[in-house]
DNA sequence: TATTGTTATACTCTATAACTATA
DNA sequence: TATAGTTATAGAGTATAACAATA
């Protein structure tokens, strides 16, 4: 049995300073690893970008929901994120322990529950902006506005098959 | 204080069976977002096509590597991978367990361990091949082949920024 | 001193099943 | 019966610190 990968002479092994010279043999075909490589680079960045915030991915992310759509049902905010009911219980127990988001219990049905940002909350997620997108514009650097818009595109596009 | 999010209007909250309609706020425009949406849900799917091979995306990404650079260091190919030593240990300990890849002491320097495929693990390797195909055809159907190839090109741009 | 592999550990994210209270 | 929120739990990925053996 052969394995459909490229034959790789010795000598590469002896440079090992030089990673990126490191061939990845049929990896390197499958756009999933350079989506996955990517998003880890940028999730790593944001973490940094954000020490001071203490504010996570997905926790900006739902602060950002919660202000364009003042309260929106729990259910309903994770759904667009593509968050488990579960797993939004804690998220959101954090976000109102720091008191960022309040859980208002609603009239109409009595089991939802709709949030909505705290003034804390709000200053909070102004003060992300400012970091969020130097992380960004470092991370994109290499592109350019044009490229930028068409990665969004692309990324959607595929969110969109399963998503 | 202020927050730079459109403002939403209240009528779109009451259509919660639409998510997709649901407005992100300034989360829209942040490429981070759709990548990390989109790498969770291309992770999902491999996941998913692989149930029968039980191999995950690491781990066929070292079983790649290691195909093409057979002897090449441990350390070596974790850092190609973005891997770090420690979490090195634990996944290449699984794939020992299975009979895919082998640790073979290396002469010159008696520290490094020097890793190759076993039959077994060529067989594995190979087996996960068609798969894995279908899963990255079924993600990027809605993508032609330039755009696949620019969405490459467009990562791998970003994971050089810090990578 | 520096490096390779190792151990231990912690945190985050995601997933599933089962419960409650409402509808 | 169906849904919203909850609880508990498990699995996977990543991160750091410290250690032994070796260079």
């Amino acid at each position: 049995m052969t394995i459909m990968v490229p034959a790789t002479t010795n000598e590469m092994q002896l440079s090992d300073d030089v990673d990126s010279a490191v061939d990845l043999g049929v990896l390197r075909s499958f756009a999933g690893y350079h989506l996955r490589r990517a998003a880890v680079v940028f999730a790593a960045n944001f973490a940094n970008a954000m020490q001071t915030t203490k504010v996570r991915q997905v926790q900006f992310g739902i602060m950002s929901v919660v202000a364009a759509n003042p309260g929106m049902n729990q259910g309903t905010v994770g759904r667009a994120l593509g968050i488990q009911r579960a797993n939004m219980v804690t998220l959101i127990n954090e976000l109102v322990d720091r008191d960022f988001i309040a859980r208002n219990g609603s009239i109409g049905d009595r089991r939802v529950v709709s949030l909505s940002l705290t003034a804390a909350g709000e200053a909070a997620l102004a003060d992300c902006l400012a970091p969020i997108a130097a992380h960004e514009e470092a991370m994109l650097a290499n592109l350019d506005a044009n490229e930028r818009e068409q990665l969004i595109d692309l990324l959607d596009r595929i969110t969109a098959v399963s998503g």
